[in-house]
Formats: C-alpha cells, sequence, structure tokens
DNA sequence: CAGGCGCTTGTAATCGTTTACATACTTGGT
DNA sequence: ACCAAGTATGTAAACGATTACAAGCGCCTG
C-alpha cells in the first residue's frame, strides 16, 4: 500500500518517435535521423518524403535520448543565492542572453543561502549532465564545493570563488568602487563616513570594506570602528545598521551603504528620524537600481554592470567549454560611481547624472574592458576601472 | 574541414556508469540499480558491497537516462516575459520554492516579449520533455500558443491565459484591486484621478482599468478619457505618461499607475517637476516593492502576492500532474491596498502602514484565499479579496 | 522428500536517439 | 568490361539507466 507514494504521476500520453516517422515513411530510422540532422548524403526524394512525415505527424525529436546517446548536453546550471535582491536576476538575465544566443538551456536553482539546498541542487545538476555550471556562492561556509573537485565540469564563479577551486571568476571592482564612493564623499568634506556592510565572511563585503579603508587612508582620516557595521545584506539589515549608527553619540554625517537592498533599508530609518538627506546624512549606495531615480533626493550610487556580469560569466563558460585546458581567468568588470543629489555633491542640471569612473558605457561587446589575470593572486591587482 | 561547427564542444571526461559499479562491486547492475532505489529486497551484504562501491566511485546515476527509461522527468518550465521587472524574479522565488520541495526542477526561459524566442523556449522545452510548463505570457500575440494544442502536458498561465487554451490560471484580482486603489482615493476627496496603465492589449491592464472604471462609477465622477493613459510597463512608460498628464491643461490631482516600474517612472516625472506629493499629485502604486518604504512619502500600493502566486502556480501544475483529468481551475489571490503617506491619506503612527482588504497576512498555507471556479467564465466573479 | 513459497540475484529487453559499418546503386575513367 | 570513388540507404550497436522475467536458494509443511 505505501510502496509507490512519491511515483505516483502519470507520464503525458506519449510522444510520436523517430520510429514512428519512419515506418510511416516507409524509411528506416537513421534516415529520419540523417534527414533531421541536415546530412549531405541523403536525395532529395528522401528529404521530401521525411520531412512531410515530420511535419504530419508533428514529430519533435527526444533531447534526452540524443544528449544520452551522444554524451553531450547543452544545458548548464545556475546557482543563485537570492532571487529578492534585483542584483541577481539581472544576472541571472545576462547570463540568459548568452545562453541562449549559443543555444543552451538554463537550469535555475536557488540556494537562499541554505548549504543543503545548495548541495541538493548540485547534486541535481550532476544528475541532469549538465555541460556547465554558473556558481554565485553564497555567504560563508564553503564544505558543499568539494563536490566540485571531483565532478569535472567547467564551473565560473561570481563575486566569489569557492574556496579551494580553481576555476573562472567574474567580478566587479568592489573595492574600486567603494573606494571611490569614499573618496567622493571626503573630497566634498564629509569626515565622518560610516560603512554599512554586509556580513564579515563574505568576500564582497570584505572588498568593499578595503576600498573604504584605503580611501580614508589616501586621505588621512581615521577610521572609526564605530562606523564600520556588519549587517545582513538584506532590507532590515540596513535599516538596523543605520539606526545603531544614528543613535551614536556623535553619528556620521554621511554613509557609504554596500548593497541595494541595505540602503532602502538605511534610507528607511533616516525617513523614521525624519532627517534630510543630505543634509543631516549624505549617502551613497552600492548598485544603481531601477528606483535610485525616483527617490527624493535621487541616490548617488556605485552601479555593477548586473546584467553584463552574468553576459560575461556565461561567455566565459562558453569559451572554457571550447576549450577546456586553459588557464583559469578573473575578469574584473568596472563599477561607475553615479553621482545625484543624495550624496550632498550633486549633478549641475539636476536630472543628467555625473558619471565618474574610467569605464566606457557599458554597450554590447566591450571585450577590452576585461583583464585577464593568472589564477590566484589573491590581492587583485588594480581593476581597468581604475 | 567546416564540417563539425557547431558540435566543437568536448564531453566532460565521462562519468562513471552504473555498470563500473556493478562489476567493480562483482554484482549485476540490476542489483546497483535495486539498491539504489531502496528496493526492500536486497540482502544486507549486497547493500553494503554496493554502497561502498557507490562511495568510491563517487558514482551519481544518470538522470537521463533513467529519465529516458521510466519515461518521466521530474522538471518543469518555467517562461517568464521579463527579468528586469522584480515583479517576476518573486514570482519565480516561489515557484522554485514548491517545485524544490516536491523535488523537481526548474528550468527557466526569458521570452523578453519576443514571440520567436518564446516559441523556440517552448521547442526547446518539449524537447527536453519537461513534465510541466508555468508560463506567464507576453504581452499581445498568442499564435505561438497553438503549438501548446498538440503538446499535451500540462500547463499552468499566470496572469492571463493564453487564449483558446483550457489551462489552470492564477492571478491576483487585479480589478479589485485597482478600484480599492481608486475608490480610496476618491473617498479622500479626490476628483480627478488618472491611471497610467500598461499596452491596452495586456489583461492585466485591461483588468485594472475595469476596476479603475468601477470605482469611478460606483461614485459617480465622470471618467475623463484624458486622465487613462496606455504606455508600456517599464519606468520610461511611466516617466512619459506622468508627463502627459502634468502637462495637460488641467492636470489631475491624484494617479493610480498600474506596474511597480512605470510608478518609479511616474514619480521621477513628478520630481523633475518639483511637485510634492501627496499635496500637489497624489499616488497610489502597484505592487508592493522593497523600496515603497523607502521612498519619501513612502509609496501607497496594491500588494500583489507574487511570491505566493508563483507557489500556487507550481502546486495547481504538481496537482495536475497527478490527476491529469480535472477540468481547469482560475485562482485568484487577493491584493491588498497599503495604505501610506503618498495617497494624501496617511497612516496614524506614520510607521505602520493601514492594510485594507480582506485578505490575512499571507503566511505560509493560505489555501484558504484559493478559490475555483469553472473553466472560463471570462468576466472572472467577485474574488475572495473582495 | 516433493512441492511450494518467499527472498535474493542475474539476464536481457527496453526507452529514443545517433552513427559506424555494410551494402547497393551510380558514374566515369581506363 | 572492370574497378574506384562517390552517393544513398539500411542494420544494428551503442548511450546508461530500469525492470519483467527467470532462476537459484533456503526453508517449511504435509
Amino acid at each position: 500500500m505505501k510502496s509507490s507514494d512519491s511515483q505516483r504521476a502519470t507520464r503525458p500520453a506519449r510522444a510520436v518517435t523517430i520510429t514512428e516517422v519512419a515506418t510511416q515513411a516507409g524509411v528506416s530510422t537513421a534516415s529520419v535521423s540523417r534527414v533531421l540532422a541536415g546530412s549531405r548524403f541523403v536525395g532529395s526524394r528522401m528529404r521530401e518524403r521525411v520531412l512531410a512525415t515530420v511535419a504530419k505527424l508533428d514529430y519533435h525529436p527526444n533531447r534526452l535520448a540524443r544528449d544520452l546517446r551522444v554524451g553531450l548536453r547543452k544545458v548548464i546550471g545556475v546557482i543563485i543565492p537570492d532571487l529578492q535582491n534585483p542584483f541577481f536576476p539581472e544576472v541571472v538575465h545576462g547570463v540568459e542572453a548568452a545562453l541562449y544566443t549559443a543555444g543552451y538551456t538554463l537550469v535555475l536553482g536557488h540556494s537562499g543561502g541554505l548549504a543543503e539546498r545548495e548541495r541538493t541542487h548540485l547534486a541535481v545538476l550532476r544528475g541532469e549532465g549538465v555541460a556547465g555550471l554558473i556558481l554565485i556562492p553564497d555567504s560563508e561556509r564553503e564544505a558543499s564545493y568539494e563536490t566540485l573537485h571531483s565532478w569535472d565540469i567547467p564551473v565560473v564563479a561570481v563575486d566569489r570563488t569557492p574556496s579551494g577551486l580553481e576555476v573562472d571568476l567574474v567580478t566587479s571592482s568592489n573595492r574600486v568602487g567603494a573606494r571611490e564612493a569614499t573618496s567622493h564623499l571626503l573630497a566634498h568634506g564629509y569626515k565622518t563616513i560610516a560603512l554599512i556592510n554586509g556580513q564579515k565572511g563574505v568576500s564582497v563585503a570584505q572588498e568593499r570594506l578595503a576600498g573604504y579603508q584605503e580611501a580614508l587612508h589616501a586621505a588621512r582620516v581615521p577610521l572609526q570602528e564605530a562606523f564600520v557595521i556588519h549587517s545582513d545584506f538584506r532590507q532590515e539589515g540596513g535599516r538596523m545598521a543605520m539606526c545603531r549608527l544614528l543613535d551614536l553619540p556623535r553619528p556620521p554625517r554621511a554613509a557609504v551603504v554596500a548593497n541595494n537592498l541595505m540602503a532602502l533599508g538605511a534610507l528607511q530609518a533616516i525617513h523614521e528620524r525624519g532627517l534630510r538627506i543630505p543634509d543631516e546624512v549624505a549617502i551613497v549606495g552600492f548598485d544603481d537600481m531601477p528606483w535610485a531615480t525616483s527617490l527624493r533626493p535621487p541616490l548617488t550610487a556605485v552601479a555593477q554592470p548586473a546584467e553584463e556580469i552574468g553576459r560575461t560569466a556565461a561567455q566565459l563558460l562558453l569559451e572554457r567549454l571550447r576549450s577546456p585546458g586553459r588557464l583559469p581567468r578573473r575578469v574584473v568588470l568596472p563599477t561607475r560611481l553615479i553621482i545625484r543629489a543624495s550624496c550632498g555633491a550633486h549633478a549641475p542640471t539636476g536630472v543628467e547624472p555625473v558619471v565618474v569612473s574610467a569605464a566606457r558605457k557599458h554597450g554590447q561587446t566591450n571585450k577590452s574592458v576585461n583583464s585577464e589575470y593568472p589564477a590566484f593572486k589573491p590581492p587583485v591587482p588594480a581593476g581597468p576601472g581604475l
């Protein structure tokens, strides 16, 4: 009675197979296959007959069978940590675009920051025989990536390379971005600048902190421990962090917020206290989201080319699929500081934002900004955005 | 020379197969399969041996082969029109959650509103043999859906049912939501209320318009043609629409904006002219996005349970997978009007928003709000949110 | 001790493709 | 007239799993 508990799904009325087409057309399956593959060696009468039958029966080849036979799967897996953070869907968008044009299919896994889910997804993807993997690792733990060792398919990591794994990596120049943001505030006279950051373990948080520190150092402004808050990369995290800052006896006059959701939280906190931006608190966010221009005042932010990050990751993966031997690469895409009003140094016209940074308009094919480094020189040499 | 142009991908060093495990362990493949399937009829020594070998060789069963053999695929396809609109990722999130717990895998296609891409994706998914399909149809055209007729797998549509197709559908109560939004403004004394809406063809736009009209009618306020603007469901569309409205000789004092991106655009337009919200223009948006609370003033909006829409769609699909014969259902999930300050009737505390509408806090398992209707009674009877 | 039953295991067919190989039919050059 | 080369087709063996069927074994019962 309790035997077939999970298998209780009815199969969808079996589809037309190549054999049926073959018999219907009075030819062999090999011929059908050849016609469909566009082989040069098929007579025109044959081609006609087959094509007609295919159309008549509405035949659709079974990709499973095909891929099984040829041992090649045009599918790649994408694992992302958070669908709520609009940054990631944007990355996925880029990935999808590149994969689509290359004829690949995307299977998506959402880890939600749970190591176990991530592990499960990896197992499934492995079973599915995906040709490659784009991995946006979540925060801390890395145990699950040991799996990847034994499973040799190409992997491209985004944002952070899974420890102990030599894979391609694409990030944006987080450190430079954070430094530019901080420097900009410093240059406009702010002396007390806080950093609202993600959890300590996370690599992007690490890098952004480094950039912040660099900027302070360069301006000979001492770092104040109390001004650096590690919270979680979500809205509530940002709100709480900003509350903590504002409760300080001498609160900072400006803050760099290391992630878009946190920026929203920070703004919320500021509004709740009725403080004015930028007069009482100046803000620079990370990630240039659609809503940045709709805020009052519009938000100055370090823009990451999210979609391009995705596209690049996919391209890297496809390249490596072609030539697996190649050394792992790191591609660092430039960030751009987009100056609007929230930082107190606002754009002349009040409408067009001012863009700082060496990056060109991130159009179609700026291969040129991709820089390659030998694998594993952890202190990433100054990115192209410098 | 030019023969193998597209096939030029190296296969990833073939994985361990069941046969290798079998020979290594000195047993038959059948036994290995049985052990792994957890069959009741395996000796304990056998089980041990096999499990040990499986571990030693790091064997991972090939799902392709399995699925091919048993004719059953635990994969479902999801096609969404726009990854830039945060509403959709949220829906996908819900879908993913439900599929994950049911052990299904998600393959994602992005149509970007292009009929051809949608068609391609459908073809691929068909070849992949997905067990079911969750389809968020794009705006207008429907030609491509004829394909679905001949291909009988379960389909669940979101937002809008592909014309001529009897499938399950899940939407939110768009009409009711728009009506409540409009009524709310009317109740607070606004007489000139505009509607910034999506393209005419799109069903959700249609429904939201209907709700708007109903509210006006109920309040005996005449509808002014010039106050209803059809634009596209994106930020720039919203901005342009709002500009048009503000350029009117007698601009409206309030506006309902039928989509979150458009709302951002509208706000942008308002800010550009230096108008004050809600004193000079009151705004009610659609979709309660994370940034709604961070705006100044916070945005009053009609919230759609995006994630739950996704979850419900997935559940519907899984149910239908179990019992294919069932009549198509429509599930209409309630919207909630979340009153903040942008509509001019703001919440007492200034912090906690006021929630209007019958819906309970959309927690874990509110099956109860799902209402079922016989298929195809186009004028959807008043949803449960009424 | 034959017969039967229940447990465990192996053999081999099967899923829907692709493709190496064999075969057969042209053609044309010698 | 014969052979080589080239073209067109069919036959059957893979791919890596599951599973129907058969068969071996031990044990109990009559």
